[in-house]
Parts: structure tokens; sequence; C-alpha cells
DNA sequence: GCCGTTTTCGGCCCGACTGTTTTCAGTCG
């Protein structure tokens, strides 16, 4: 097992224990332990384990060094089995209701035998939750409220899930021989930052074998509908995947219409029709009397010059429109008179400025996080390490700062990767708007980045004016997560977001988008009018792990839904302009 | 379960908020 692969092991048995009510301070041991762990590199854990050293660790006694052994070399550990087998799965799942730690779920097992969503749905529909010692009728409520936003957060799947599933989908339809064209359609597609449901569209020149291939895909757990031209399955995760066979000639059209969305195409019709043309999911045809049923039916057919979305487009008169525009907003308009922008491209990143190490609560280490930047080609890798009031992160004191600056510096000197790293912090921004660390110190970073990660139940009033205070603080680079929501999860906290770009502005301060596919904040309904405004943003990954910077995928997708371009975008810039650029705002 | 030492048990431990209470327990980031 690798250290990351043991630290979750470690941490699930934290939870586990927490669950049976064990000592909590045994429980914190074992949180300790797996971020202890996650602290040194993998080469490092090999070397300890091989000279018997892990109890050189601070927060490693016998008993995680024994069991760490054992997790690294049999790449299992008895005693996480047996722990496992003597807690109730469904009480894991309860752990996600907002207001249910271990504490609640204990009582309310211990007490009514729920071990389950559906028992507890049961118990608080009956009212026999409130009348729980130390629960109460709102906290009743509460849970039920929790249960419903779940399952209805539970019909939709982040983005980068979703296209972590069809990636391969895609790949495997287009090996097939009887596959000419194959795409995924649908909001995947346009890059909406969460997915209903995925739509692949095929060209194919014979249908039987590529749905028997779809409908037996590895983790297909229900096969919904199955027939001549279509196929639809469900996957473990509740994911429902929606596959079309149409022939070669109608698969742009058809690639267009469920592209959608439903508002861009409305309109695309709408134009196709004052230019005398029906446009269908069958094809473009005149529009003289039942046109897109004729075409259908093969009388006079689709217009066999277009063979790309590119050339259906032309055929109408406008520039390509790419598929993140297309929500209906402009786009068909703006393309009209040729001046879409040319959209950034993930190829045009060369850097980002929000990202974690083990110093706070990140997984991997500064050269192991700088290394991968350098693999990526970045030029540059901003560390902004959580600050001391961020307790549950492991946020750093002034002189924890001030010593990863110096190793900062240090590797730098030392050349040893391609990538410069720059020294920054993800300071918190306090309940009155002031800055976690003072002046003189923030003075010594290269850049800093303001964020919210307390008193999130604010009124909307208080949460603007102290993002805003923050905001013209002289030391301030840019403002991360702007809202704190969680995609399928937590709203944002209250905020009056126009008041806070006007000061953004204002002040000369750049706004994140920040690229985690939980986030995506701040949402790209927001960049368009900001950008031309004159709003410069940041595409950060909030990477806590080296995959983690992959996640800026995400955030192009926003930026271009955004309509931002490579010049809007600060981490498309070139290292020499982006410290020529901090260093003149540091200098004012 | 770890740590440290006044060497083998006692301490470990951030602060705001909520909902339950009537002074606090539990959750959360």
């Amino acid at each position: 097992m690798t250290k990351n692969e043991i630290a979750d092991v470690l941490s699930e048995i934290a939870t586990l224990l927490e669950l049976k009510g064990e000592n909590p301070f045994k429980v914190r041991a074992y949180q300790a332990g797996s971020r202890a762990l996650e602290a040194i590199e993998e080469s490092e854990l090999a070397r300890l384990i091989a000279g018997e050293e892990l109890k050189s660790m601070k927060g490693i006694g016998d008993a995680l060094a024994q069991k760490i052994t054992e997790l690294h070399t049999t790449g299992g550990l008895v005693f996480f089995e047996k722990l496992k087998a003597s807690v109730e799965p469904g009480l894991v799942d309860l752990l996600q209701i907002p207001g249910l730690g271990p504490k609640k779920i204990r009582a309310l097992h211990d007490r009514l035998g729920i071990a389950d969503l559906a028992a507890l749905t049961r118990a608080c529909q009956d009212g026999r939750v409130a009348e729980l010692d130390g629960f109460g009728a709102k906290t009743q409520e509460k849970l039920l409220a929790g249960i419903k936003n779940r399952e209805a957060y539970g019909r939709r799947h982040r983005w980068w899930d979703a296209a972590e599933i069809a990636g391969p989908i895609v790949a495997g339809l287009r090996q097939l021989p009887q596959v000419r064209r194959a795409e995924a359609a649908g909001s995947l597609r346009r890059g909406m930052e969460t997915v209903g449901d995925l739509d692949f569209i095929v060209a194919a020149t014979d249908v039987a074998p590529v749905v028997g291939w779809f409908v037996g895909m590895a983790g297909v757990k229900e096969v919904t509908a199955q027939g001549e031209t279509k196929a639809s399955v469900r996957f473990e995760s509740g994911l429902q995947a929606d596959l079309r066979i149409v022939p070669e000639e109608q698969f742009v059209f058809a690639l267009h219409h469920f592209t959608g969305s439903k508002d861009h195409n409305v309109q695309l019709r709408q134009r196709a029709l004052a230019r005398g043309l029906s446009l269908s999911e069958w094809g473009l045809v005149p529009a003289e009397g039942e046109g897109t049923v004729k075409a259908k039916a093969g009388a006079g057919g689709p217009r066999t010059d277009v063979r790309t979305e590119a050339e259906l487009f032309a055929a109408l008169g406008l520039r390509f429109i790419p598929p993140e525009l297309r929500e209906g907003l402009g786009e068909i308009e703006t393309a009209e008179q040729g001046e879409l922008p040319r959209l950034i491209e993930a190829g045009d990143l060369r850097g980002a400025f929000h990202n974690h190490t083990t110093a706070s609560d990140g997984r991997n280490t500064l050269a192991e996080m700088t290394a991968a930047a350098a693999a990526l080609g970045w030029e540059y890798l901003g560390i902004a390490d959580h600050s001391k009031s961020s307790f549950q992160a492991n946020g750093l004191s002034e002189e924890r700062l001030l010593q990863q600056v110096a190793d900062i510096r240090a590797l730098n000197a030392s050349r040893r990767f391609a990538t410069q790293v720059l020294a920054g912090t993800e300071c918190d921004i306090l309940v009155d708007g002031r800055l976690d660390f003072d002046d003189a110190l923030l003075a010594q970073l290269d850049y800093v980045v303001v964020s919210v990660h307390s008193s999130f139940s604010q009124d909307e009033a208080a949460m603007t004016a102290r993002l805003v205070r923050a905001l013209e603080h002289p030391r301030t680079t840019m403002l991360g997560h702007l809202t704190g929501r969680l995609l399928l999860r937590r709203e944002g906290y209250r905020v009056d977001v126009g008041r806070v770009i006007d000061a953004a502005i204002a002040n000369g301060v750049v706004i994140e988008l920040n690229a985690n596919p939980w986030r995506l904040d701040l949402d790209w309904r927001h960049w368009r009018k900001a950008a031309e405004r004159g709003l410069v943003c940041a595409i950060n990954p909030d990477a806590h792990e080296t995959e983690g910077l992959q996640h800026v995928r995400a955030g192009v997708n926003a930026a271009r839904k955004g309509w931002l371009t490579r010049e809007n975008v600060m981490t498309t810039w070139p290292l020499a302009r982006v410290e020529q650029w901090l260093h003149r705002r540091a200098g004012r």
C-alpha cells in the first residue's frame, strides 16, 4: 500500500472508533498518525519501515507502527477488517447528514435502534427522534431536511466524477470496429459544474454489437432500456448513461441537439427558420411543409455537406460556438457578429497560486508538489498553506510560515526543479475582516490569498463588509473561494457577490476561480460581466495533494463557460509578467 | 493511542454556533 492509502485506512479507523464511542483521544491519535504519515515522502516511509524506525516519528507509537507496517507489507490489516465488521455499515452513511456526529448517531442507535438512513427517516417522521434527550423538534426537522437534500443532491453528479466515467466509455466506443464517430454530449460536454446523466452519441455501421458492448460495460448495475437505436444503463453510483446510435450523416445534428442547452437549441432553430431552414436532431432541411419529418423519413434528407458542427453553424451564418458557451446567453448574437472570444485552453496555463503542502492540511510535501508542477510543465507554483486561525487545517504559526518561506527560497536556489516556487499564504479573513497575520509578516511573502473559513452564518451585510475590508488590505493579492460553496453538499455563505467584485476591481485584487471540482467558486455565471469590467481571474486548483493539480482542467471549463480568454486569467501569464505584477502591487 | 517524565500514569484540547437546556453538549471547519 502507498502512504496515502495507509493514511486513508488510519483515518477510517478513527471514524469507526468514533462511531463506537471510543476514547476521543484514541480517535485523535489515529487521525494524528494519519496526518503524520501524509507528511513524509513515499521513499522515506519505505526506509523507516525497513529500518524499524517508524516510532521515531512524532505521533507514531508501538501500536500504529505495527499497523502501518502490516498495511505496507501485506496490503491489509486484520484489526481494521474486524473493526469494520463490528460497525453497522449504515451508520457511516449517517455521518453525511449535517448536524449528525458520532455522539448523536450513537444515541439514535442505542436508544432507537436506528442503523441506517431509512430507519432514521421513519423515526423522524414518527416524531420519535424529538422525544430523545438532547434532541428536539428543531433537530428532527433539520435531520429530515438534511436527508431530503441528500436525496436531491444524489440525483446529480459533479462534472469531474462524471467525466472520469465518461472518458473511458467514449474511448471504448471508438475502439469498436462498427463505430465511425462517438462523442459524449449533454451538460458534460458543455462543462456544467454538475451533470444529471451522461449522453453518448455514436455513428455506427452496425447497431447490435455497439449496444451489446454498452450494456455489458463494467460497473453497470441495471439496464433500464435496450432497443434498436438506444440503450440506457445505470451505474453503481446511481449515474445514468444513455446511448444513441444514428446514421453517420445524422451524427453532427444529433451531437449538436443532445449537447444543448435547450435554450441554445431553441434560439438556433428560430434562426434557422428565419433563414428558411428547419433544424432538428435529424438534420437541416428547407422549412417548407413538414421538413423535419421528411428528413427523418429520408425524403430530401439532411444536408449532406454538413459533416462537422463548424459546418452546421456556418450553414446558419455563424462562427463555431464552443459547447461551453451554448447556454442561450447571447452566444448566437455574438457569433453572428464574429465577436466570440478566443477562449482560454488548458494548455495556456503556466502555474497556480493556491496550493497546500503537508505543512498545513496537504498530503504531499513542498518538494513533491513542486515536482508534480514541474511534470506539468508549469513555470511557477504558488504555495498558500493555511494561516494560524485555521486550527482544524493545521494552520501555520508565524514561525512555521517564516520557516516555510526560507525552505521555499532554499529550494528555488538549489535549482532542483525547473518550476519556480512562490511563497504565499491562504490567510484567514477573521470575523471582522481583519487578516490573520500582521503586515510585517505578509510583506515577506510573494503574495497573499485571503479566504473565509469561519463564521459562515453571518448575515449578508456583515459577510459582505468582512470580505470588502479584507480586499482593501494593501497586502491582499487575491480572494480565495468567494462563496465557500461545496457543490451538491453545501450552499455558499450569504454575500453580495456584486459588491465584492466591485471592491476587488477598485483595489486591484484578483479573484480566484477555485478549480476544485467540489467548489468551482466563483461561479462561471459571474465571470463574463466581471472580466469585461476589468476583473482579473486566477485559476487555482486548491490542491491538497499532487493529483489535485490536475483539477485546473475543471477550472478551465468553468472559465470557458464564463467567456474568459487567456488575457483575463493571470495563471496563463508567464512567470516574468507575474513577478512584475506582484512586485508592482507590493510596492504601492 | 501517544507522549513525557516530578519514570508508567495523567494529560492530550481551537473557538463559533446551534439547539438543547437552565449551564452545556455536540457539531463543524
